[in-house]
DNA sequence: CTGTTAGCGCTTTCAT
DNA sequence: ATGAAAGCGCTAACAG
C-alpha cells in the first residue's frame, strides 16, 4: 500500500487523500500549531494508508538544516573509535539527527576533503574524533558551523572539547607499576602528532621523576598505535638490552603486539614483565592474560559528543561531563620479583 | 571569503558574479552540455573565489537521488563488520555516494525502523549485512529500491545477495583439525537464527561424517558470536569431560573466549588443546598463541557489496565475484598428541 | 484553526 | 550555446 505505482508518495498526496491542505498536514507533522481533531485523524489515516514518510531533503531544503551531522574518524574499522561511533550514534538517535561517518585516514589533506563533502551535504554540525587538522583551519570552519572535537583544546562560541586527562592517567599507569615494585619501566608511545599520546608519555616521565626514578630514554619507543608497531617497539627494546620489567603502552592495540613479541621470545606475562595498555578495549578482557589497562569510556565519549553537538546546534548549553579515565587491574601485571 | 555573511553560497550567487545564468553554471557542473570557454573560465573562477559547494540536498531533490546508500548492520562497533563498512565506504565513494549507517542490534523491528528511516532519507539503495529481517519484506522493499545483502540467498531483478560457501569452509576447518590426527572436535557454534553459523556447523557435522568420525551433540555448544559465550561454552564443553583435543569455533569473538577459559584452566593452546576459529579478524594475528582461522576477507566483502550497489544504482551489470574462503593455519592448532 | 502563496537551491525542459 | 521558467517536496509567513 504505497500510493501510485513506484514514486514515494508526496505530502500532498495525503493532504488531498485527507481532504486538507498540504500546510495543515505539515502541522501535523512537526506540532507546528493546533489542528482540528477531526482533521489530524483524517490525515494520521492519510498517513498510514499510503504509508507516507516525509522526505528528508526536501525538509532540509526548505527549513536549511538537514538533520544530520558529520562525523570525521581517522579509521572506521578502529576498535576504538568504533565504540565511540556508536555512542554518537545513539546520541543523536533519539534528537532524530543521523550521523554521516567519513574516514580521514591520518591525512591532514584526507581530512579537508571530508569536510568539504560534509559541507556539501548541509550537515549541521561536525564531531572532530582526534583529527589531524590545525586547530586554526578548525577555527576557521567553527565559524560556519558547530563543532565538537577530542583530544584537542580549543574554545569559541561554536565549538566544544571534549578532553580525558591523559597525563593524569598516564601518571596513574606508571605508578601501579612502580607500585608493583618496578624500577625499570619502558614505555611505547603512540605518534608524535598525536597530542594523547604525548600526554601519555608525559605522564609516564613524570611518575618516573617524582618517585626518583632515572627516565632513560632509551627505553621509550614509539609506535603508530596499530598491533605491528607494538611487536617491533617491544623487539627494538629488547635489543637494549637493557632488563626492564614492565611496559606501559600508549594503547591496547599495541599491547597485543608488544604480548605476541614477548611470548615469541619465551618471556612471560606476567611472570618475568608486566604490561599495561591504554584504552580498554572490550577484547582486553580476553587476551592471555587479561590485560591490566587504562579504562576509557568509547562509548560515552561518544556519546557525550553527540549530546555536545545537540547542545550547540539547540543553542542550549550543556555541561560538558569530565571523561574519567581508570586503571583497570587485571591479570597482565604482578609485583616484581626476583632482586 | 565565502560569499556574505554566514549562508552558504549557492549556485545563484555563483551565477550573477561570473555573470551568466543559473543553467550555465549548473551545466558546468554536470557537464550536462557544451558551453563557450569564457564563459567556463568565468564560472569556475566564481566557484573558487567564493569557495562554492553545490548543495546536495538541493541537487538530490531537483534529481530525485540523493546520493547516498543506506546500510544496515548490525553492530556497527562490531570488528569484522567494521572491516566491511570500510570496504562499502570506499567502494561508494569514487562513484560520490555517502554511506549511511544504522545498525539493527540484532532486532528484527530495530532494522524495520531503520529501513523506514533510509526510506525517509530517500536512500538509492540498501545494503543488508546479515539481517533479521524476513525474505518476505526484504522482496517488498526490493520493489521499491535497490537492495544487496549478504548471508542470504535472494534473487530479483533489483537485488543481488552475495554468499560465501560458509558450509565448505566450516567444513575444511574441520579437515584441518582431522588432519592433524585430532578425532574428538568440539564445536562452538553461532545463533541458531544465523545462516552463517548452520552453515558452518553443517559443515563441522560433514567433515566429521565423511571421516567416519561420530558427531557426538554433547560436543556441541552454542554461543551468540560474542567473546564471552564462547568462554561459557567451553566451560560446558568442558564439564562433559569427553576429552575432546581440538575446537572448531564459528568466530573469532567466540574463539578468544574460549582460549581464555582454556587458560584459566591450564590448558594449554596448542599443545593440548587446539583451537581454529572463524573470520581472521585482525587481532587474531596477534593473540597468543596467533590464531589458525577461517579468513573471511571482510574489507572485500564491504567493498563487493558496494560495488554491487553502484551497479544496481547505474543499471549496469556487474558480475559477482565469489568470496574465497581459506584456512589459515597459525600456531593454536597443532598435531595431536599422545594416545 | 486553516488555506494560499512564496520560496529553499538545484536541474531540466523549452525556447531562442 | 544559453537563458527563462517550471518544478522537486516541504516549510513558513501571511491572510483569513
Amino acid at each position: 500500500m504505497d500510493g501510485r505505482g513506484n514514486a514515494p508518495v508526496t505530502l500532498e498526496e495525503v493532504a488531498r487523500r485527507a481532504g486538507v491542505s498540504p500546510s495543515t498536514v505539515s502541522r501535523i507533522l512537526n506540532g507546528t500549531a493546533r489542528v482540528r481533531d477531526s482533521k489530524r485523524q483524517a490525515v494520521e489515516r492519510a498517513i498510514a494508508d499510503l504509508n507516507y514518510r516525509p522526505n528528508v531533503m526536501a525538509q532540509g531544503l526548505a527549513r536549511g538544516s538537514s538533520m544530520s551531522v558529520g562525523v570525521i574518524t581517522q579509521d572506521i574499522a578502529s576498535p576504538f573509535f568504533n565504540e565511540a561511533l556508536k555512542g554518537i550514534e545513539d546520541s543523536l538517535a533519539k534528537a532524530g539527527y543521523a550521523p554521516l561517518f567519513v574516514s580521514g585516514h591520518w591525512k591532514k589533506e584526507k581530512e579537508v576533503e571530508c569536510m568539504s563533502l560534509l559541507v556539501a551535504r548541509r550537515v549541521d554540525g561536525v564531531i572532530v574524533l582526534t583529527g589531524m587538522i590545525d586547530d586554526a583551519s578548525l577555527m576557521e570552519y567553527a565559524a560556519r558551523l558547530p563543532l565538537v572535537i577530542t583530544g584537542r583544546n580549543l574554545h569559541g562560541p561554536n565549538v566544544v572539547s571534549i578532553q580525558a586527562n591523559n597525563e593524569q592517567a598516564g601518571y596513574e599507569a606508571t605508578c601501579h607499576l612502580i607500585e608493583l615494585g618496578h624500577t625499570r619501566i619502558a614505555h611505547i608511545a603512540g605518534p608524535e602528532a598525536n597530542v594523547d599520546a604525548q600526554q601519555r608519555l608525559e605522564g609516564y616521565r613524570r611518575a618516573l621523576r617524582e618517585h626518583g626514578l632515572p627516565v632513560d630514554e632509551r627505553l621509550i619507543a614509539t609506535g603508530d598505535f596499530h598491533e605491528s608497531s607494538g611487536l617491533l617497539a617491544v623487539n627494538q627494546l629488547l635489543e637494549t638490552r637493557l632488563n626492564f620489567t614492565a611496559l606501559f603502552v600508549a594503547n591496547d592495540q599495541m599491547a597485543y603486539g608488544a604480548r605476541l613479541a614477548l611470548y615469541r621470545k619465551g618471556i612471560r606475562v606476567p611472570e618475568d614483565m608486566s604490561i599495561i595498555g591504554f584504552d580498554d578495549l572490550p577484547s582486553s578482557l580476553y587476551t592471555t592474560p587479561p590485560l591490566t589497562t587504562v579504562r576509557q569510556p568509547a562509548y560515552d565519549l561518544g556519546k557525550i559528543a553527540g549530546d555536545a553537538m545537540l547542545g550547540l546546534i539547540h543553542g542550549q548549553d550543556y555541561a560538558i561531563p569530565t571523561i574519567p579515565l581508570q586503571v583497570i587491574v587485571r591479570e597482565s601485571t604482578m609485583r616484581r620479583r626476583g632482586p
